[in-house]
DNA sequence: TAGATAAAGCAACTCAGTCTCAATAAAGCC
DNA sequence: GGCTTTATTGAGACTGAGTTGCTTTATCTA
């Protein structure tokens, strides 16, 4: 089922890849093998994802040549973060990433019961930030919001588990 | 320097202790010491805070008979939100608690130079809200907005260092 | 007030994330 | 291309927040 909510991409000149490339020339440091591959990897699909699935992928379940170690993936996310490329955010008391470059602003509402992140966009949160921001004097960079509760799938599966309850 | 943006706080008909006894009782659970002196310590002042901070001061810093232990400090923190009496938010990784019982729902703006946690109140955010879960056929059950950014007291501290650097 | 049992405290553990350090591999240079 | 310099990798040890197992202690109920 296709989301009809689903956002755009962004168009961008560069590609992720070389997108990250220009950032570590920027900063002298250099173009490796693991970097490439956990780049690769991360933007070859768009999800939410934590530290612990691409280290399962990119470190146990991985052969050879395109292994990646426990320190190398958290230190290359702290660089795809500071880079822009990645988005970094705390769900649960663990750090969730996704998309950043190439991806619109956007906020989310998190289903605590099947843990799903679904994205939305909206103007006037971010007026109303803005305002918040200038009435307290305060030079806002950025912000999250999160709404919790229960998707429109796990209602329905409630319901259904209710009504089987009530025919017994 | 008082803060003009204050919240006020609301009226309740029972003490928090008294709040939390009654939950207790509610679950079976009982009325212990450990229990009473942390809420006692909890709620003697409004501010937001921390695990450390508690174990700091009723577990290292205090001698004798209110003494709590680092365990019963996390168990207890748990029975307080889980009872409503606080509120828990995870920033930078470290998980915040501030009162909940007795005062208006409310968001943040969260200084990034000093950590300072300023409150605000804002209608308009919780209609936004219920309108974009409406959108989605969500079910909201609440929310975290943060704001993140530069503080009034901490952009005039940078500009005067600013122009001090500027004078040699 | 005694007996049943929940909870406290200690120490040991888990888990995400970080650090150290020896070995390896990019980048620049000849 | 080969060589040198030095950033980076990977393995394992470490850290710090939070939790758990288990014995002892304290609260509740009768």
């Amino acid at each position: 089922m296709s989301d009809p909510f689903a956002l755009e991409a962004v168009d961008v000149a560069l590609s992720p890849i070389e997108r990250f490339e220009e950032y570590l020339k920027s900063k002298g440091k250099r173009i490796t093998q693991p970097r490439r591959i956990l780049i690769e990897h991360v933007f070859s699909h768009h999800e939410h994802f934590d530290a612990d699935q691409l280290i399962d992928e990119l470190s146990h379940h991985s052969k050879g040549s395109d292994r990646v170690s426990r320190p190398t993936v958290y230190r290359t996310l702290n660089e795809l973060v500071e880079a822009g490329l990645l988005r970094k955010m705390e769900i649960g008391g663990r750090a969730v990433y996704e998309h950043d470059y190439g991806y619109p602003d956007h906020d989310h509402l998190y289903c605590t019961q099947c843990q799903q992140l679904i994205e939305f966009q909206s103007a006037e949160l971010k007026e109303l930030r803005d305002e918040v921001a200038r009435l307290h004097q305060f030079r806002a960079t950025g912000h999250r919001f999160i709404i919790n509760g229960v998707c429109d799938d796990c209602q329905k599966k409630s319901r259904r588990k209710k009504r089987r309850v009530d025919l017994i």
